[in-house]
RNA sequence: GCUGGUGUGGCGGAAUGGCAGACGCACGGGACUUAAAAUCCCGAGAUGGCAACAUCGUGUGGGUUCGAGUCCCACCACCAGCACCA
């Protein structure tokens, strides 16, 4: 037998799979029920790195073990090609995104069929081909015709090194995503995209989905939803008379009469509205311009001490008790959330409470507690439940039967309501770049804001040199006259066209849909194919973009459910988050870090197969691992013993000495393809090739089952041997099927306890009574056994004495 | 601070409430070899003992149970997300 050759057979396999019909999924298959395989798409910036084998390979395995389990497998790839890298190597090297993308496109392509990885490549993607943006750019208009998008001056995040505005999803802990620079806060004409509308919808998808409970809860956290009550205040000038009416949101009514004073943001457009009655507008207005200049996560992040601005000769009349308290302004109260203002309750908030002492407001104290050192918060009162102090008739009531009672009471007396508020923002969704999809908008001094007719679509990027915004920040399509100057689609006169693009997710959240039908011209994909192929029934990839991407896949596919335009709700079924592959100091891999250990490196050296089962043979799936060739050694050894198999070939059905292995190991693999459990897949293989070499011979039904159980994992080399033992193609076979009964053994050996503890075990025979076992404990006198008070016995389990 | 998750040998990591440490790495011993590498076999949680075996042992302290790594309560540490969100 001729050593294991890897270079050759691997490069053999890969040439023959990359045009293999049995790896391409088919519409409205006659038989065969579907599976939708995902795998987040590559970002094109350059090489894999092992990174990308942690995702890659268990969504290969499992695509590997359903089309062998019957299923008509759709496995797609894409690029995710707008953005960044592009643009950069663009700016900084002169090379054409186009070209850059297309070369991108190929090393990706090519290194993942170097990994093995069976992907259906004649579904392949690009997000900044025409033909794919054409969608984006249609969905687009769907967005705005169906009052989804609209364009707003708003405090948006800026990055002052890109030179562009961000989403709040793309500015997260206030860095800017793309460089890692400080995001600052600037007044611009934005697109935004009404994903808050979609709050509940986004929640129930979350509830639908099945994945792991941290994500779930970061989504959760993310989108910030918050139940409480709106209720009416009037503001108040000096002598008495209403100026304006002021809502407030708050989620703790019960404190309703221990409002002291009230807190607006220094943005509340109420302020100007109130500046004839404000007597210290100086001042205010001094505050404004201060806390202007700090971005809105230093004001968020740096719980320093606080600051603010009286509302000199403005008070707010509390409806419930109608006395008129003084009215603030202060950095800590957003003017995004709720309604930019708050009432304040010292004794029962510590921030309010750190506000009043501050200022030196005074405090009044409404649930039972200790208030001297700082508040009794909600957190605290809610568990303990005290009694109500100072607070009308509710007064001398616990909290929390008093807490719904209060509500029902400001509702019941017209100036309040039930209400939810959501800490998710509006999507913003421009960019000041070139490198990113045009919208199909164009500005028209008689008509205003009017899309492009879907016939005009795609509306493509024009080509340029220049890739850098002007000096006052506009997109660099905004230099390119030809592009601008256009007609308006209403009334054909003169109308400039706009010139920022979509940001990269754009292209993102819908490109699983794409791949249903990637070349359709009419339609983002055919309906009748959406709804065969349905939601993708496990979607791998990082847990990074799980408040990002993920949320924005949900609002699409919700929108484009709406408007008819795909049959489900649901984009994904389950969602596994793979772990990151970390260097030798704990930091994760990737290009920018420089960090990266080339898979390719890996494969050269050991082969496809070896760094497949390595990587996964080093931690679960959704763990972090520390890469390290160390151990490589193991995967090798075992590699080299599959090849050795063929050597052992004795017989030819299942032999009675393997037949209970053999079906455990087709049973526990099968579990663990399903679940993406490779590492303990992997073991399983180990411990049935241990069995084997204990006894010296495989027969030949034995290793067929054996080379189809680990081919999801190893396919080359299994493929290799199947051919060369069998003569037939591997992919052609189906998974073994185990038979429950053959997996028990006719002996067992029982463990035996005495009070609890292990003492020794006793080889039975299956389903033994209690009695068989005692008196066989005797007859061979395995244990003194002394005075039993009692007997545990579960059968094939355990027997525990109790003496 | 809030929320979620995780704590198991020298290391990576296994264990539907039932023999903890599977599988692998590293380690020790042996076989083969002039020798080494490779390969093969054996050993191995800790402590005591020549050994049979005994005691302890899954972050800490309690609890439930015949029996707890696993379930419950409290605490500690680490990781992640959110963070003055009213």
């Amino acid at each position: 037998m001729a050593s294991y050759d890897f270079k050759t057979i691997e490069e053999k396999w890969q040439k023959r799979w990359e045009n293999d019909p049995r790896l391409k999924a088919v519409d409205f298959h006659p038989t065969k029920p579907k599976y939708y395989v995902l795998y987040e798409f590559y970002n094109i910036s350059g090489n894999l790195h092992m990174g990308h084998l942690k995702g890659t390979v268990p969504a290969d395995a499992l695509a590997r073990y359903k089309r062998f389990k019957g299923y008509n497998v759709l496995f797609p790839i894409g690029g995710d090609a707008f953005g960044l890298p592009a643009e950069n190597a663009a700016i900084k090297h002169g090379i054409d995104p186009h070209k850059f993308v297309e070369d991108g496109m190929k090393t990706v392509l090519d290194q993942s069929k170097k990994i093995g990885l069976s992907f259906d490549y004649s579904r392949t993607i690009c997000t900044s081909s025409p033909e794919y943006y054409k969608w984006t750019q249609w969905i687009f208009l769907q967005l705005f015709k169906h009052d989804k998008a609209y364009k707003k001056v708003g405090k948006v995040n800026f990055c002052t090194h890109c030179q562009t505005v961000l989403s709040n999803e793309d500015s997260q802990g206030g860095k800017c995503d793309r460089c890692g620079n400080d995001v600052i806060q600037v007044n611009r004409n934005v697109w935004f995209l009404k994903m808050r509308e979609y709050s509940e919808k986004l929640l129930k998808n979350i509830d639908n989905i099945t994945m792991a409970e941290n994500l779930k809860e970061a989504q959760r956290n993310w989108i910030g939803r918050s139940e409480g009550i709106e209720f009416d205040l009037g503001l108040y000038d000096e002598n008495g008379n209403k100026k304006e009416d002021l809502s407030i949101f708050t989620t703790c009514i019960e404190t309703v009469y221990g409002i002291t004073f009230v807190v607006l943001a220094p943005e509340n457009e109420l302020i100007e509205k109130l500046s004839s009655s404000i007597q210290n507008m100086d001042e205010v207005r001094a505050y404004q311009e201060k806390t202007a200049l700090r971005s809105e996560f230093d004001r968020m992040s740096q719980v320093k001490d606080k600051t603010g601005c009286i509302l000199k000769g403005i008070y707010a009349k509390n409806p419930v008790t109608d006395e008129l308290v003084p009215v603030y302004i202060a950095d800590f109260v957003l003017n995004g959330y709720g309604t930019g203002a708050v009432m304040a309750v010292p004794c029962h908030d510590q921030r309010d409470y750190e506000f009043a002492v501050s200022f030196n407001i005074p405090m009044k104290q409404v649930i039972e507690g200790d208030c001297s050192k700082g508040a009794v918060e909600k957190g605290e009162y809610l568990v303990s439940n005290p009694k109500m102090v100072n607070s009308g008739e509710f007064s001398g009531m616990d909290v929390l039967s008093a807490k719904p009672k209060m509500a029902q009471m400001v509702i019941d007396k017209g100036f309040g309501r039930k209400i939810v508020n959501y800490k998710m923002q509006d999507w913003s969704f421009n960019r000041q770049r070139y490198w990113g999809e045009p919208f199909p908008i164009v500005f028209c001094d008689h008509c205003g804001i009017v899309p492009l007719d879907e016939s005009e679509l795609p509306l493509l990027l024009p080509p340029t040199k220049d890739y850098l915004p002007n000096a006052q920040g506009d997109s660099p399509l905004s230099k390119i006259d030809s592009f601008v100057n256009c007609t308006c689609p209403k009334c054909h006169g003169k109308a400039r066209r706009e010139t920022d693009t979509m940001p990269n997710w754009a292209g993102s959240s819908w490109y699983w849909l794409r791949y249903i039908d990637p070349h359709n011209d009419k339609a983002l994909a055919d309906y009748e194919k959406l709804k065969y192929w349905g939601s993708v029934d496990c979607y791998t990839g990082g847990t990074e973009h799980i408040t990002r991407h993920v949320l924005y896949a949900f609002f699409w596919q919700n929108f484009l459910y709406e408007i008819g335009a795909v049959p489900t709700r649901d984009p994904f079924v389950r969602k596994m988050g793979s772990g990151l592959i970390l260097d030798s100091e704990g930091k994760k891999m990737s290009k920018s870090s420089k960090n990266g250990v080339s898979p390719l490196e890996v494969i050269d050296k050991y082969g496809a197969d070896v760094a497949r089962l390595h990587v996964h043979f080093l931690a679960g799936y959704e763990d972090n691992c520390i890469w390290s060739f160390k151990g490589i050694e193991g995967i090798t050894n075992f590699v080299d013993r599959v090849w050795k198999l063929q050597d052992m070939i004795k017989g030819d059905d299942v032999s009675k000495e393997h037949i209970v292995e053999l079906n455990k190991l087709i049973k526990k693999t099968g579990e663990d393809y399903e679940n993406l459990k490779l590492n303990t897949a992997i073991s399983a293989c180990m411990i049935f090739l241990k069995k084997i070499k204990e006894d010296g011979f495989i027969t030949r039904e034995e290793l067929r089952q054996f080379l189809i159980v680990l081919n999801p994992l190893a396919p080359h080399i299994t493929s290799e041997m199947y051919e060369m033992v069998f003569g037939q193609d591997i992919l052609d076979q189906s998974y073994p099927e185990y038979d429950e009964s053959k997996i028990v053994e006719d002996e067992i050996s029982l463990p035996i306890q005495v009070n609890g503890k292990f003492r020794t075990t006793i080889k039975v025979s299956r389903d033994s009574t209690q009695d068989e076992i005692v008196s066989q404990i005797k007859s061979k006198n395995l244990i003194e056994l002394g005075n039993v008070k009692k007997t545990i016995y579960v059968p094939n389990k355990i027997i525990n004495f109790i003496v």
